[in-house]
DNA sequence: CTGAAAGCGCTAACAA
DNA sequence: TTGTTAGCGCTTTCAG
């Protein structure tokens, strides 16, 4: 009577009050075969009535095909990985697919190993890796290579498959966009990076070599907003700085309330670009330039792919888009004196 | 020779290899039952030589339990949803528990369902229930009774076990404050309110009434934060109003935007105060006042209380905790001039 | 089109 | 302590 001491019905159940066999069931669960009307609505309707519903783990174990998605992250609150997490489960959702979150900490391999265990050992369709910072790429290693991978990330990479966000054209365009406004050369906060190098750092140094500009030291923050005031601050103070590229809108917001905290303007004395397009860049005050990143979108292309990969298809290991440059108010020409300078 | 074609070994591969029976490998495996050192050391030796997994899949199917918990939400990416996950995906991670991520974005009873179908039928070691919003409120109610459930929300609810975050309390706490500066009374702009009325409503209403100030008509926001910037300039049309309590930071942003956009200060004109202490809070203009919500903690309180009842503990059903009122610069006393007009 | 028989990889009694 | 014997709930041959 009691409904939570009530336990699930079974395949079998179903056969029974259907007045059919097991495997009968079974052929209507998967629609692999071919089942007379009759008997399809007969079984329909028992398991309409028991309430049934199939149990994965002897799915899997009788057929060997999992139905879950494991999503391997160095973090999953930031607001670009939260998106790309959201369009990865909104593509698995429609495919009738489930998403497994799982976050790695730390570049250590046996750490790696620990945190991956529990999810490996899960019945998994494929994995999605989020390659966008060292634990990330330090975690697509460790995925045996029997398993479906696909990397999510910001610069291609030879013999992966992988959807990316081609994050160094972008870099380079925005580069490009602070140099045409009359900058002498740009500077660059960079935030965690995932490699050596980073495809914003990249760009932004192709730009900058290619226009014959100056190629100013890094200053490197973390992934705190907060990290941005001192850089800030620290930019503030010299005086032939005019132009900031940071590594993301989060540091754009930091840097920019260092450089104001030090008495400058922005973008009137110094211009500060983002990148990703966060939710609030149009909001700040003044409204980020920046570039739009369309993190869910990756996303859904990733899981694309994968899905591809998980049917068997030879077709395409690869999906890129190019993220687009969004000019609003914190950039300008630079003052009329650092112009002068320059020329001088 | 090609590792991606080599099955994965089998607990008989390994038994045969270290010359046991597979129910002394299985032992080995659980922990359950005595195994001799030297045979212990032998099965353990041909794990590691056959990188053996056991697979989850046949194991839950033996043994009926399972090692995967299931979050159901109505979003992933907001700042707060994103970052209960964090907490619940960390203790679950410490537990040996693997999270699995279902977004669930109707209220429609038909929807939740085909949306946690491919979830449910997962083998679930529980579920946590984001109860936030309309959905995920839901969404509750389409959980099996069988299956242990956790709801994380910002209201107690009886007959529920569930971790909350006092928002009622802390809104009242947030209303005094500004009352307690001189105003004469505050508004509110609500965000996508998870019952009739959400704790932060609540509380704000019930200080108002406390008090004895009026209790000015609710203004609702969506989840953009570009949704403040319109009510922001509404508010400042209406000389009366002098200060704004936020249901959120980023609905507070897009408020003081359209305030400044109308041509008034915050908070020498108008106060405005926001809720969750947002990373990016203590970086706007001004500051924001708000108050400090622990979503991490909160998931991770969610996630024990849920392995308390997965043991069968019958201890507590409930955990609560007071987030803290952060004052920062957005809000201050109201104008001289409205202060006389309160007066008269 | 349908049913009978045989597992999928593992754990849970039960003896030994 | 250890091995033997039975399944867990489903899919997959293979006959019919």
């Amino acid at each position: 009577m009691d409904p939570s001491r009530t336990k699930p019905a079974t395949i079998a159940d179903v056969a029974a009050r259907a007045g059919v066999s097991v495997p009968t069931v079974s052929r209507v669960l998967t629609g692999a075969a071919k089942v007379s009307p009759a008997k399809r609505e007969a079984v329909e309707a028992a398991i309409a009535a028991l309430g049934f519903r199939p149990s994965a783990a002897a799915r899997v174990l009788a057929s060997r095909k999992a139905q879950v998605i494991a999503v391997i992250a160095g973090d999953t609150s930031q607001y670009g990985y939260a998106e790309t997490i959201r369009g990865i489960e909104e593509a698995a959702r429609a495919g009738d697919y489930t998403v497994m979150i799982t976050v790695v900490e730390s570049t250590d391999d046996d750490e790696i190993d620990r945190a991956i265990a529990a999810t490996l050992s899960q019945p998994l369709a494929g994995v999605c890796v989020l390659k966008f910072d060292p634990p990330g790429v330090a975690a697509l290693h460790r995925i045996p290579p029997s398993l479906p991978v696909v990397a999510l990330s910001g610069v291609r990479e030879p013999g992966l498959r992988q959807a990316v966000l081609d994050e160094s054209r972008a870099a380079e365009e925005l580069t490009d966009h602070l140099l045409d406004l009359g900058h002498a050369t740009v500077h660059h906060v960079r935030v965690p990076p995932s490699r050596r190098e980073d495809g914003r750092t990249t760009g932004w140094r192709r730009a900058l070599k290619r226009r014959g500009a100056v190629v100013p030291p890094l200053s490197d923050a973390s992934w705190d907003p907060r990290s941005g005031i001192e850089i800030g601050r620290r930019l503030a103070d010299d005086p032939t700085v005019t132009a900031v590229f940071c590594g993301n809108d989060e540091i754009a917001m930091g840097v920019i309330r260092g450089i104001v905290a030090s008495g400058r303007r922005v973008p009137d004395d110094i211009s500060v670009a983002g990148f990703d397009d966060h939710p609030l860049a149009s909001l700040w005050t003044p409204p980020l330039t920046t570039v739009d990143q369309d993190f869910a979108g990756l996303g859904r292309r990733g899981l694309q792919l994968l899905l591809n990969e998980i049917a068997g298809e030879t077709g395409r290991r690869f999906s890129s888009e190019r993220p687009q440059l969004v000019v609003r108010e914190s950039t300008a020409p630079p003052p009329a004196d650092a112009a002068v300078r320059r020329i001088v």
